[in-house]
DNA sequence: CAAGGCTCCTGATAGC
DNA sequence: TGCTATCAGGAGCCTT
């Protein structure tokens, strides 16, 4: 499950491989993965043709491709399983290809390093996608104006955060996945920090003293900086990088998946609870159930 | 308006 | 063995 430090892979395997260099054909195997591009596969192919791409930039788990000369970019979105590889031209189609980008490369120096490769979009699951969106003023696609900041944004206000929180009447996890609050957070990441902060998933926001959402935003930061160190999180095949290689922060996790095991803090055996369609993994000594659920 | 629930999708796995 | 049920879950959209 792609979450922001594994996003954050992706788009740094883009900036080598694929920014600067110019679209050349578009090839769209599956309609779905297109299905935020309103006016449809063939105008999202025809929009890209002959565009060179900037640096790639990312909020949370959105990351995009500005096309030069545009003021427009291409929004992806990697879902549960979407991937972004760069591969040889000769490389067999994956099971599940959706979108083939190839390119017109020329004499250019970033070109004969990323060699004769393209870019292709894998997804098995068809919840992620790209498409195209004209940017706003901040440089960002429209259609993501509304997705927070992320923990590792520079600019990320942890006062407004706390002052969010505060105000709203809702549970701490639900929060932590709440793009509009703070981006980039997923379920992994938001029981690992959790986990780590000694919070009930369920614990009220209002409920949070300033001193403690900075104890959670400081987890927060650190789970996810741990894991880019270690190239992200991945359970298997479905979460890789842009050379499709794994990540090895799944040996690191103290939380997530780790149901009948016991609490790497206390030894308690760690839970696992139906949540919001998914699982929450605690540790039911440490994150004590609070006391009025609201 | 805020909060919470539903739904899209495929494949691995468990259970009968 | 082969079928069905369950689970994985991000985020837009709908209902309350």
């Amino acid at each position: 499950m792609p979450e922001l430090p594994e996003v954050e892979v992706v788009r740094r395997g883009l900036e080598r491989w694929v920014a600067h260099r110019t679209v050349a054909e578009v090839e769209v195997l599956h309609p779905r993965a297109v299905r935020r591009h309103l006016a449809g596969a063939d105008d999202f192919t025809h929009r890209l043709k002959g565009h060179r791409l900037g640096v790639p930039s990312r909020r949370g788990k959105y990351l995009w491709l500005p096309l030069e000369d545009t003021g427009q970019s291409v929004l992806a979105h990697l879902g549960m399983s979407g991937q972004l590889l760069v591969q040889p031209h000769e490389a067999p189609s994956e099971k599940h290809l959706r979108i083939r980008v190839r390119f017109a490369d020329t004499l250019t120096s970033a070109a004969a390093e990323a060699g004769g490769t393209e870019l292709r979009f894998v997804d098995q699951r068809t919840f992620g996608g790209l498409s195209l969106h004209d940017n706003t003023p901040d440089g960002l696609p429209d259609v993501i104006a509304h997705i927070a900041r992320d923990p590792l944004d520079p600019l990320f206000d942890d006062e407004a955060f706390h002052q969010s929180l505060r105000r709203k009447r809702t549970t701490v996890k639900r929060a932590l996945l709440d793009q509009s609050l703070i981006s980039g957070v997923g379920n992994i990441y938001a029981d690992e920090a959790l986990w780590r902060s000694r919070l009930h998933y369920d614990r009220a926001t209002a409920t949070l003293t300033r001193p403690r959402t900075a104890e959670l935003l400081g987890h927060v930061r650190d789970v996810m900086n741990a894991a880019l160190a270690v190239g992200g999180t991945s359970f298997d095949s479905l979460y890789v990088n842009v050379n499709g290689e794994s990540g090895y922060f799944d040996r690191s996790l103290d939380a997530y998946g780790r149901e009948g095991l016991p609490c790497r803090r206390c030894g308690t055996t760690m839970r696992r609870r139906p949540w919001m369609n998914r699982s929450s993994y605690f540790c039911p000594k440490c994150q004590r159930v609070p006391r009025a659920v609201s």
